[in-house]
DNA sequence: TGCCAGGCCCTCTTTAGGGCCTT
């Protein structure tokens, strides 16, 4: 069993480009400890941008609930505490980490936490899977689907569902006695190719279908 | 009002192009 503590993120934003002035309007953290969510974080966040129609018909995230929410230099601020130096996941973790550093860095905060990768390890263990979206994901595994997909809470939560399967396919099926989070981190660095190869290592011998 | 990016991965590749994934 995993016992170390890992915080799961997701952001709801603006759009999909911190760079071109895109911003957050809602975050949500799960810590999750042994594959049990033992605290959560969340909020909408005010960030003074404007929310196109079409976000809002994704994430039901209207320019008036944001208006009404905490600055977002206040709500990231608190997110850093909440989070602290406990080593963080996400899917599609390159978009997630973007907003995470560039929110702080608005928040004159530093992030350094590393992020490991929900989509990443995915495509490595379950590379037979047809769709490695993460309501896909939590459908194909019958994942407990924890609130309105696209809102931060539920999103995170899914993650972290997908996280400790993941783990637990990596035990059960690899016979990866402690699949923490550096060896996560290794896992979605290595090739895909190499990954056949490192997991074969650690007993089981893989499916078929993961060794196409 | 509503445009946009970036990293990974595959293949009809590597001097490239396109799909996936996130909002």
């Amino acid at each position: 069993m995993v016992n170390q503590r890992m915080a799961v993120i997701d952001f709801e934003t603006t759009g999909i480009s911190p760079g071109l002035g895109d911003r957050a309007t809602e975050v949500a953290i799960v810590l999750t400890e042994g594959g049990v969510v033992v605290d959560r974080f969340q909020s909408l966040m005010n960030a003074g941008a404007y929310i196109p129609a079409f976000i809002t018909q994704l994430t039901g995230i209207t320019n008036a609930m944001v208006q009404a929410a905490p600055p977002a230099e206040t709500v990231m601020a608190e997110a850093a505490r909440f989070v602290g130096q406990t080593p963080m996941v996400a899917h599609n973790a390159s978009f997630d980490r973007r907003y995470w550093v560039a929110e702080l860095t608005r928040a004159g905060i530093e992030a350094q936490q590393p992020f490991a990768c929900t989509v990443l390890l995915s495509r490595r263990v379950y590379p037979e899977a047809p769709s490695h979206k993460l309501g896909s994901l939590v459908s194909r595994f019958r994942l407990p689907q924890t609130g309105a997909a696209h809102r931060a809470l539920a999103d995170a939560e899914m993650a972290a569902e997908l996280l400790a399967h993941i783990q637990n396919t990596l035990r059960m099926r690899h016979g990866v006695g402690n699949p923490d989070h550096a060896f996560l981190m290794g896992l979605q660095r290595i090739s895909k190719a190499a990954v056949v190869k490192r997991l074969a290592g650690f007993g089981e011998a893989l499916t078929g279908a993961e060794q196409r």
